[in-house]
DNA sequence: TTAGTGACAATAG
DNA sequence: CCTATTGCCACTA
């Protein structure tokens, strides 16, 4: 019972990502309550065949696409983000960092 | 049990 | 800005 809620938490963390919006790994990891399993998350995804999930909302740490350049899921992914309004620039998503962290909403973006 | 691998992250240079 | 190194967790051979 204990896996299949962290599986659940982090799937519904990545849900809660906002259309236009992106996250992290680490950072779907953290909001999940589960600091340190960025390739649990990782894995998910790989292994995930929902197509209602917002996977291409998540990238890595430094806003880059973690999938092979060139492959199908990467042009699949650039297409989504696309869609949504973000830039994407060589693999990399500009601006609209994953923010809508708590201490974010709090205290306002860092400068 | 150990070694290798992966849709990762943080740090140093 | 970049690459390289190290740490990390979960899985597999």
């Amino acid at each position: 019972m204990g896996a299949d809620d962290t599986v659940i938490r982090i799937l519904a963390t990545i849900r809660a990502i906002p259309r236009g919006e992106v996250a992290g790994y680490g950072e779907v990891a953290r909001r999940a309550g589960l600091p340190g399993r960025a390739r649990l998350v990782a894995r998910l995804l790989s292994h995930n065949d929902d197509p209602s999930l917002p996977w291409h909302r998540v990238l890595r740490s430094d806003g880059r696409i973690a999938l092979p350049e060139g492959s199908p899921g990467f042009l699949e992914q650039c297409q989504r983000l696309r869609a949504e309004g973000l830039r994407v620039e060589n693999g990399r998503v500009i601006g609209a960092k994953a923010r809508a962290t708590f201490d974010e909403q709090v205290w306002g973006p860092p400068d």
